[in-house]
RNA sequence: GGCGGUGUACCCAAGUGGACAACGGGGCCUGACUGUAAAUCAGGUGGCAAAGCCUUCGUAGGUUCGAAUCCUACCGCCGCCA
């Protein structure tokens, strides 16, 4: 299937420079899109552009992914209304290191030649250079008049408030940098990004086409992917306990699953198209499904199953869907002891001196605060009082104590608040 | 530098000597309903050994039997004039 064709149906292309980029596409070509290592995990928000980066390549192209190792160190003005603190070069090190794990796993690195994923750090030709060059070779091309009209830097102008500093302002000259870069070393002709990368894109092509005089200049091209917003207006990728990251370790792969599960039944067929690689008769199905059933939720569970699947593999899927399934139906005293092991760590956990359940045991009431289910006793006397509180499954009285017999398989207490809320006890 | 205003709980915001742990709204939590949803309704929302006690109204002092409320100084923010 043709690139474009298929961002259109996804609904993912937003702009692009020119109107008949299917025909360019018909031979394989080379893009890349770049990412700023600002942490070391990519959100649930950024995958966007990496799925799209393996769109790409499963269409029959090439592409590159670009570490942003020095414009990291400077800082992205587009977006940001306040100046960026600078990460020291150690951190950004790392966050590479932390992000490349995605990377790998959404794209193909070992496939022939002509379609094989690169991953490259822009600080690898950045640090060859020197201020002197730069001024001289790039910053020639480059007209601060045009510059000041970007979006990027005319809004930081014309806000009183917050400047903009030299080093930001240079920011889109390092990007256009980059791309004449990959132009030149290795035949790379488009740029893709979020909608809010245009104006750096733009940079890239008039820096190439300053660079290279016309008759003997393979034209540049820019894509953008629009900015994915859920349909109540707030960022897709931020829940309540902060973003929602691509790392096993910053985000479990059960709570990545949840997040999904309860996208509202506005995104999710919107998402299904953005978000997972499956075709537009599967959607469609998803899609009549989910109008004449929506509380089955088919659609949000094929969302959930499938980018966690993308993300975190087939077993990662199955022990989120299996810890869903009892923690949902609150039945854990069923639950044999290997997946109650995995279940205590999905969810917030502490350990416990078994010496303190023995003989009477320790009252609910003044243990509640120490775990997270509670701020402090008066509360745990409330939520006991409404029945809020249930102790592997069962609702607890409000004198009810945590006694030794509570304990599950010799290793845990699993305690809930409300419907979602859970606690594990570890023995220890 | 001068003049004026303002600072209250997670946020907005009432309160200007005692009945104030502090009206109201938002948010958040719990319950009912439900699809692990949305909307709606009800309750809760400083702490504790709880008919009581302790800590909190920018900070530090002071007046008073008693202060969020009055006084002094300091700090922060917002205007207007230089």
């Amino acid at each position: 299937m043709n690139f474009i064709d298929e961002l259109q149906w996804r609904d993912l292309l937003f702009q692009a420079t020119s109107e008949d980029l299917g025909a360019y596409l018909q031979d394989s070509r080379v893009a890349y899109i770049g990412f700023d290592p600002t942490a070391d995990s990519l959100t649930i928000g950024n995958v966007l552009p990496v799925i799209t980066l393996a769109r790409w390549q499963r269409c029959g192209h090439k592409p590159i992914v670009v570490m942003g190792g020095a414009t990291g160190l400077i800082g992205d003005p587009s977006g940001k209304s306040a100046e960026r603190t600078l990460l020291d070069p150690d951190t950004i090190a790392s966050n590479i290191q932390g992000q490349m794990g995605t990377f790998r796993r959404l794209l193909d690195f070992d496939g022939p030649e002509q379609t094989r994923a690169v991953l490259l750090n822009n600080m690898d030709w950045f640090t060859g250079l020197s201020f002197v060059d730069v001024l001289r070779d790039v910053g020639k091309h480059f007209s601060v008049n045009a510059m000041i009209q970007k979006d990027s830097v005319s809004a930081r102008l014309s806000e009183r408030e917050q400047g903009i500093s030299y080093t930001e302002f240079s920011y889109m000259v390092l990007q256009a940098y980059d791309f004449l870069h990959l132009y030149r070393e290795h035949g790379c002709t488009i740029q893709m990004g979020g909608s809010d990368q245009w104006g750096n894109i733009v940079s890239g092509i008039d820096l190439i086409n300053k660079v290279f005089p016309s008759p003997e200049r393979k034209q540049a091209h820019g894509i953008t992917t629009p900015l994915v917003l859920k349909s109540d207006g707030s960022k897709m990728g931020k829940s309540e306990s902060g973003a929602v990251y691509v790392n096993p370790d910053r985000t479990s792969p059960y709570a990545l699953h949840q997040y999904l599960l309860n996208t509202s039944d506005d995104d999710a067929v919107r998402f299904l198209k953005y978000f997972t690689f499956l075709q537009r008769d599967q959607v469609q199905q998803l899609e009549a499904l989910m109008q004449d059933s929506p509380q089955q939720r088919h659609a949000q569970k094929a969302l959930a199953d499938e980018l966690v699947d993308m993300l975190h593999g087939s077993d990662e899927l199955d022990r989120a869907v299996a810890a869903a399934g009892a923690l949902f139906s609150g039945n854990v005293r069923g639950l044999d002891d290997r997946t109650l092991a995995d279940l205590v760590i999905e969810v917030p956990h502490t350990s416990i001196d078994p010496g303190r359940l023995s003989g009477e045991g320790v009252p609910l009431a003044e243990f509640l605060p120490e775990t997270t289910l509670a701020d402090s006793r008066r509360q745990a006397r409330e939520f006991l009082a409404n029945s809020a509180i249930s102790v592997n499954g069962d609702v607890a009285d409000p004198d009810r104590c945590l006694v030794t017999t509570d304990i599950l398989h010799d290793q845990a207490i699993l305690i809930r608040r409300g419907k979602k809320a859970w606690h594990a006890l570890m023995i220890s």
